[in-house]
DNA sequence: TCAGCGAGACGGGCCGTCTCGTCTTGACAA
DNA sequence: TTGTCAAGACGAGACGGCCCGTCTCGCTGA
């Protein structure tokens, strides 16, 4: 009844469970994906998995988040904000485009809409990084007057999580360089 | 083994699960309910759910679909294009704020994350109509030369769902009306 | 020594299929 | 137009199967 102590904790079991969540993870996606098949190809016990997560939400996106390695990320200041921002919006887009990838946001964005803790989790540890990079960035930009820069990171990767959740469309290049031209517009100073 | 006879199809049965549907939607939410209680609700077998749907998403849909009735939606078109957008933008807002709503929009996401097909159903016969209500009204008005319609429409919803899905801050009439003064400054002419 | 461990048995719930006997429907004959 | 009838859709629910989350074993290592 009472918690498990964590100084007892297998370290080992800990991460075969991590791993053997990815591979299972990329091999047949997160909706086949079971504690017991985790469990198994870990080579562990059901319970030692009940026993340090709630169950197959938490311990994905702890695989997850062990997978990114959530350093300080900045986004390059060149002077120029839209050369800055086609650069960091074509490396989002060539990530959503790539399957393997899109398979672990997919997986990622399912336990965001199922579990409301979990979605601030993910929120905070593995996106907001990203998301305050570009406001970061913008702050030292010459903006219009009264934009929230909240606001212009949302007007930013909106459409990009709209296009990939609703596939309304590829995800390409163009269409990145695109969405920038019209955030500029939207941003730049009244003249 | 061969394909059930539509023209023998009860429409009774067929209502009767519908309006189970959305009674149990309404009372325990998508994740609780099931396909056997569908059919005792509706006084239906359950092989009558799956003679004519692939299972619960399907159902769901259906059930959605039937209540939106989709005719020919259009947005007023008073002249002003930026008070037209802050009523349908208040509107949708509304509607994503509304917890009861929401859930089933949740849910049916994690299906359209999960089922290709059947993403293609709910972006096609439950959003498409309303997006292209908006490009519609877009078409109408005076822009800045090159814009893409298509993008435009996702500069404006994108960011929605971004919030709502990242659930990084409350959706209010406030932000929409920000949003859409971001959305005007993008689009306008260039003088 | 004592809690974490791998292994797996267990009851419970829902799935999707199937099998009843009943009722409805459309085709065809009179 | 009306009566007959087979096909098949129907309500009800039994069924095996899968996965859940809990539990109980010895075994092991800190």
């Amino acid at each position: 009844m009472s918690a498990p102590d964590p100084a007892r904790r297998n370290e080992r079991s800990r991460r075969a469970i991590l791993d053997a969540t990815r591979a299972l993870l990329a091999e047949t996606g997160y909706t086949e994906l079971t504690v017991g098949a985790i469990a198994a190809r870990a080579g562990a016990g059901k319970q030692t998995i009940y026993r340090w997560w709630g169950g197959k939400s938490a311990v994905v996106l702890d695989a997850l988040v062990d997978a990114v390695e959530v350093g300080g990320m900045t986004l390059t200041d060149t002077g120029d904000l839209r050369a800055d921002l086609r650069l960091v919006l074509r490396a989002t887009v060539a990530e959503f485009a790539d399957p393997r990838l899109s398979a672990t946001t997919r997986a990622l964005t399912i336990e965001t809409l199922i579990d409301d803790e979990l979605a601030g989790h993910v929120r905070d540890r593995l996106l907001r990084p990203q998301l305050d990079a570009v406001k970061d960035r913008l702050r030292t930009a010459d903006l219009r007057d009264g934009v929230d820069l909240d606001q212009v990171v949302e007007l930013i990767f909106g459409p990009l999580y709209h296009r990939w959740l609703l596939r309304t469309g590829p995800l390409t290049e163009e269409w990145a360089d695109g969405l920038v031209d019209l955030v500029m517009a939207a941003i730049r100073p009244d003249r």
